[in-house]
DNA sequence: AAGATAATGTAACATAGGTTACTAATAAGG
DNA sequence: CCTTATTAGTAACCTATGTTACATTATCTT
């Protein structure tokens, strides 16, 4: 599955990683991370009631079909999110990212049905998960609560109707250019570790109609193509 | 703008209108749309805070740019919301009904953002606005109209969801069939009153293209074209 | 190192859907 | 009733994207 290479960076982020967890308890990460936004006390209350989830790059988190029974708040790395189809076809939607939780989820919760999504760890990922019946029972006793799961429906909204534009609106090599960039941006790298394929199947295209896109970006000095990973050179 | 048929039919409808509005009041309209949604106590307070507003097919309720300051609760009719941008495209995202609500201004409610999308109503519609401090206010005092307001978003949401699986995995003539049947249904008629130019546009196309699909379903007997409507037989 | 596997490059072709241009039919207005 | 504007029909053409097929190169296994 992985080059070496990237096996090889794996290991060392874990290994980075187990330190920073040790350091850093998790009121200090909610601190840092939520601060601004929620009340000190609901911190607290987070602190007691949720469980640190540390998720390896690449992890399926959730899978269409499953029951959500808690609600992420992240605090490092990020979640793609994925619509998945029984014939393998896929698109991908939106990211979410630290200082975010995912709407789809909270959605699932409280209406106790079954994902539609599929979830995945873009990079390694540190989040606290917490039990779905708080979720309500905190928009009853706190406004900044409150205030940032109604934020949190809102971006998922724009974010659908951003994507919902870009497939609509926007031609294939557009589309492919945003998505490399982004994909670096929250990769932190100018570098997409992926294959072609990988790709087309985000995009919901195909594997040669990518190749000859990449290719004609590379021609015109915007990317460099290597065997498993594209350089990004001025996008 | 009207065909004379159509224009009439406006008018009988206004008339018929102002009669059922002078023998129901607020209440018992509120009562049988959302008395099984919402607590009684609930719909006390909406009839004394709400305003009635009666709006024709037609009538943009809500412009791109706009400020939203207040809440829609559709009583009966039905609002289409479309995402618009400045060179005049255009794309259908939905349709709010009897019983909902638009999550849309809600967002830009609690936000104070500007709208993004422009509503219209796409049949004679009766609504109740209610003012948006009552929303938040609500929620924390509510549990009903807690529940009530995520199920909006939830529903929002999986709206959006399916208008881009549309748009990313169906093909034109696809949408069109399910165009055609929805626009029926809301309408309650087997037979639609539109211009191939303004199908096109909802569906981001152009008119030549619809046309051409339009004539096609008609030669395999799904429908009957006329100037101005369409006949709906067998979809 | 040899063979297997996965990733990429490339050509040839198919097609959905967009564009342009023109005609025909219908309705509206004076 | 004649003129004009709107709506719809149709043909010819173009392009983006998808498909099939096969060659090539890099990587993994043994």
């Amino acid at each position: 599955m992985f080059a070496n290479a990237t096996f090889e960076r794996l290991l060392i982020l874990t290994y980075f990683w187990k330190n920073t967890y040790s350091i850093n308890n998790m009121l200090t990460d909610l601190q840092s991370v939520y601060g601004s936004l929620l009340e000190a006390s609901l911190l607290q209350e987070i602190n007691q009631v949720g469980t640190y989830r540390q998720i390896q790059a690449g992890t399926e988190i959730i899978r269409p079909g499953e029951y959500i029974k808690s609600i992420p708040l992240l605090i490092s790395g990020a979640i793609k999110v994925i619509r998945e189809y029984d014939d393998g076809e896929e698109l991908l939607l939106y990211y979410v990212e630290e200082g975010n939780t995912c709407s789809m989820s909270m959605a699932c919760c409280t209406e106790q049905k079954r994902s539609t999504i599929k979830a995945v760890a873009e990079v390694d990922t540190l989040l606290i998960v917490i039990p779905n019946q708080k979720l309500e029972e905190w928009i009853g006793r706190y406004p900044r609560w409150r205030s940032f799961i109604f934020a949190s429906y809102q971006n998922r909204l724009e974010e659908m109707l951003s994507s919902l534009e870009k497939v609509a609106f926007e031609r294939l090599d557009e589309r492919l250019v945003e998505y490399l960039k982004e994909k670096g941006r929250i990769n932190g790298e100018n570098s997409i570790h992926q294959t072609h394929k990988e790709i087309a199947d985000e995009l919901h295209s195909s594997r040669v109609v990518i190749s000859r896109l990449l290719k004609k970006l590379e021609n015109l000095g915007h990317i460099k193509l290597h065997r498993n990973h594209i350089e990004l050179l001025d996008l």
